[in-house]
DNA sequence: CCAGCTCAAGGTGTATACAGTTCAAAGTGT
DNA sequence: ACACTTTGAACTGTATACACCTTGAGCTGG
């Protein structure tokens, strides 16, 4: 029991359907293929040397998470995203976000996770202790800690039914908290704006910690500004947009 | 142009996914397949004459629905939902439908879309105007106003995600506008609440009307108790489970 | 030179075959 | 009588073959 490092989840991932569904979002995000193009069934199964059944459902797959599109004549194309339907799923993930939020203060939350969170909270704020900028790890750390507190946020009501629409809702790369962090670690006042984040990430344990259904729901949905002032940022200086995951698949509309 | 009937769109529509995704949904939601049985491919494809490759697209939908499970070792179960969960869904539409209406409120809504929210709360008054006790008609005409009023609602803001999403929300029977309304029918205060519900109908039409953003949103939210206060109807008299479809998946949790 | 038509190439939807694996039941040994 | 083993049936994941459809390019006729 002790030995046997972990098989590799990343790569020898058993099943050729997840495989095909990594690959295919990985090539989607990364830009190699246009918005608006179709993905040819045959070509794609070429490319990953995967056959055309478990390409099939990873397309499937794709299109009920948003980054496809079906095509009248059948198959599917990538979809393109206009700045205000970012800003909207932003809105929709701090929503469902403020809800899980909200029912988990109204219902209490257990001790063990209240410390959880505080727990990130805490790795967040050694992240930003120092008044240098960050280094990668640095960077990297934060991003560890503000993704474990929002999928704990995600869970925190105890509903498996919640928890998965949160989660469908961060699956578009831009609405996750962690979409536009990239752009924020450029910059000039990022340590500002993370510091506050974080100031609003304790607030939100404390109003679960104290029953504050209300104020948890209004801190999550106000949290979720600072992804849309990030947006604003990467639309005014265009040459950050290639530190955003799925830039390419935003168009101007 | 004239003549030739359109194709029937129930019956012959054409992909046989679309066929097994419909019947698979309907044997699920009527019951005939018990909360987590499993779903063997072979014999969905022998019970519905259709061959594996599509059934097995279809299930792929049907869990990104919901409605189904996965199993470790590969294949779907059907999902259970406990009481809780069917409440959590419900707030989940209506917190939702909420954003919509106040993202609508907020940017302004086209005197078109108004027009046709007001038509469909006057088709329900028009339905509720008599004192005597629905008929199968006047209830059918309800239900369709009370679609209609919805979806309106969920593409009202004019973003295709936030629609979408909304959607997705419904996709779970009980969490659906109609989930519950035959319990309503058959309460004795039914007329009473049903001039409630579409009293709140009217206000939401107002406050769109007048951007009233925050009224939207709270109407929306507080209009999503009546179906709650139907389940709990629905879980102190058993004897009426059989009027909401998916009863069947429903365990005391 | 342009419009319309034809034809071919490629692509999707579907069926089916096959290998590896899981699960359960029956049988055997104690 | 009970527990363990073994075997077989069934099922999933995957690959592949095939028919029908769509679409675009090239060709022909005006």
């Amino acid at each position: 029991m002790a030995s046997a490092p972990l098989p590799e989840t990343s790569e020898a991932t058993s099943s050729q359907t997840v495989r095909a569904l990594l690959r295919l979002r990985e090539m989607i995000l990364a830009g190699e293929l246009a918005p608006g193009e179709r993905l040819s069934e045959p070509v794609m199964a070429e490319a990953t040397g995967i056959s055309r059944t478990p390409i099939r459902t990873a397309l499937v797959r794709l299109q009920e998470e948003g980054l496809l599109e079906p095509i009248q004549s059948g198959g599917f194309r990538v979809r393109a995203f206009s700045l205000d339907e970012i800003r909207d799923a932003i809105q929709i993930r701090a929503t469902l976000e403020g809800l899980s939020a909200r029912l988990a203060a109204e219902r209490g939350v257990a001790p063990e996770l209240l410390e959880m969170l505080a727990d990130c909270v805490d790795q967040i704020d050694e992240v930003l202790a120092d008044d240098e900028a960050l280094s990668e790890a640095r960077f990297a750390a934060y991003v560890d800690g503000n993704a474990r507190f929002h999928e704990l946020i995600a869970g925190a009501c105890g509903s498996e039914v919640v928890r998965r629409q949160v989660e469908r809702a961060m699956a578009l790369p831009f609405a996750s908290p962690n979409g536009f962090l990239r752009v924020q670690a450029v910059a000039p006042d990022a340590l500002h704006t993370l510091r506050l984040a974080n100031a609003q990430h304790r607030a939100v344990v404390e109003a679960l910690a104290g029953r504050e259904g209300a104020r948890a729901e209004a801190l999550m949905r106000e949290h979720a500004r600072i992804p849309q002032r990030n947006l604003e940022t990467t639309l005014a200086h265009p040459a950050i947009r290639e530190l955003i995951p799925g830039a390419s698949l935003i168009v101007p509309g």
